[in-house]
DNA sequence: CTAATTTGTGTCCTTAATACACATTACTGC
DNA sequence: GCAGTAATGTGTATTAAGGACACAAATTAG
């Protein structure tokens, strides 16, 4: 985001004496992975003056002629290579004093993807994965972000079959234990999980094993098809789902 | 937030032709309002020629020297009178041809109020409050932000202590109960509802009695102190709060 | 073939959700 | 003032889910 506002920044200059129009709009996705049962986030190397040393979210302006769900794909596909990701909205940050060029108004989201997928290839420079134990300062307010979309990712797990989109297509169950633990930063007692998890009803088993594990290998599981899309259906808590309005 | 953005449409032209900055931004608020039993919604008539006849949601243009809850509060503020209200950000929305005049990404919030509230002065002509069941076609896509927003306030009134926004100050448990029921386009059973809330001890019991009802009266509560601020901190649902990252 | 590690499973207890009924209080109308 | 009406206020039994907890079976390593 910041290399394309700093090529711009004589143009905000410009439209900043127009009254009520000199603001930009950006998307800021945090790209959650993970790998050695730890959490990541797809961070770059921040090239603007203000904050070198220091890594941002990936992120770009919004162009005139396309939806904010767009410009989150194209960001995404641009920087992974991947296409057919889970994808959320999360917060929109607007603070006057956000960015340094100028007023940049972004729309965060979120996304889930499989690090060890095929199709992942991180050509860019200064492009990497990073524990979340170990990010400290970012660029901009990239940092809160993080932490709202961190937030969002805990508050949905046990209530959307989405985390599947971390993992590969074939999965034990205690790899799905250390994931669920990785995100919610907690240790889960493995019967409870188990029982949690049969409930959902979300996995089919499919009669494999896992291979070349120097243990007793477990049984691997997949999510079921229908849940194999980038988004869920929302639903509401405890009651009835009711008609939007009447 | 139409009006505005007719006066300026020709400053809009005139920004379209600078590439990737043709974009404005708005706030649009939904507005909740409760009366009568039933949940309203603060609409005002559309004056632009595109969408006459109908009604939309109350909205502005950001401007370039506030935050998005500053610009949220000035719309409260200026249409309503009140500034102690609950607000909170849900979605942002940014379909290319949302806005017939050009390129304007919205952001919603939804906020709660008193209807009966002394300060609540709806001097503007053409502002009403109208049933949600009432509601059928809006202007722009105010309908889908309008049933984004209500789907929000579902999904958190049974985790939040936030509907007291929409009752007087003191009020019996039975129209609180008939309150959620308008909400949730459900009925609930008394005793269970009864029990629910006083599982939450979100409510004082103020020690007085209902006045002037033409039956049996019914205590009078209130919502405890620590809950009469505007937004309440998140929370993680089922398990254990983590500290957010490390 | 023994030790070590990990899988896989069931029970008890507590808490929350739901279904359901009756006595009490206050006003209304006669 | 008394009977009827309408709403308040309350408790129990059942079911479902969450959480604590232990032991036998499978596999690899040596």
């Amino acid at each position: 985001m910041e290399k394309i506002l700093k090529l711009k920044t004589a143009e905000i200059e410009k439209i900043s004496n127009i009254e009520s129009f000199n603001i930009a709009i950006s998307i800021d996705c945090v790209i959650f992975g993970y790998e050695n049962k730890e959490l990541k986030v797809l961070l770059i190397k921040s090239d603007l003056e203000e904050f070198s040393g220091l890594y941002s979210l990936l992120g770009d302006i919004i162009r005139p002629d396309e939806d904010l769900e767009e410009a989150s794909y194209r960001i995404l596909k641009e920087r992974t290579g991947m296409d057919d990701v889970y994808l959320e909205q999360v917060h929109t940050f607007g603070s006057v004093d956000r960015h340094p060029s100028g007023r940049v108004i972004t729309v965060a989201y979120y996304s889930l993807i499989d690090i060890k997928h095929h199709r992942l290839n991180l050509t860019h420079n200064d492009l990497h994965w990073h524990s979340l134990s170990d990010i400290n300062k970012l660029a901009f307010d990239h940092r809160i972000i993080l932490e709202t979309c961190l937030e969002r990712l805990r508050e949905q797990i046990m209530e959307y079959p989405i985390v599947f989109n971390l993992l590969p297509d074939k999965f034990s169950l205690r790899e799905l234990q250390e994931l669920y633990e990785a995100i919610l930063g907690v240790s889960l007692d493995r019967r409870n999980f188990r029982k949690k998890i049969a409930l959902k009803e979300w996995l089919d088993d499919i009669d494999e094993m896992e291979k070349e594990v120097t243990h007793r290998p477990g049984k691997l599981y997949r999510v079921k098809k229908k849940f194999r899309k980038k988004k869920q259906p929302s639903k509401i808590g405890g009651y009835p789902q009711v008609s939007s309005m009447s």
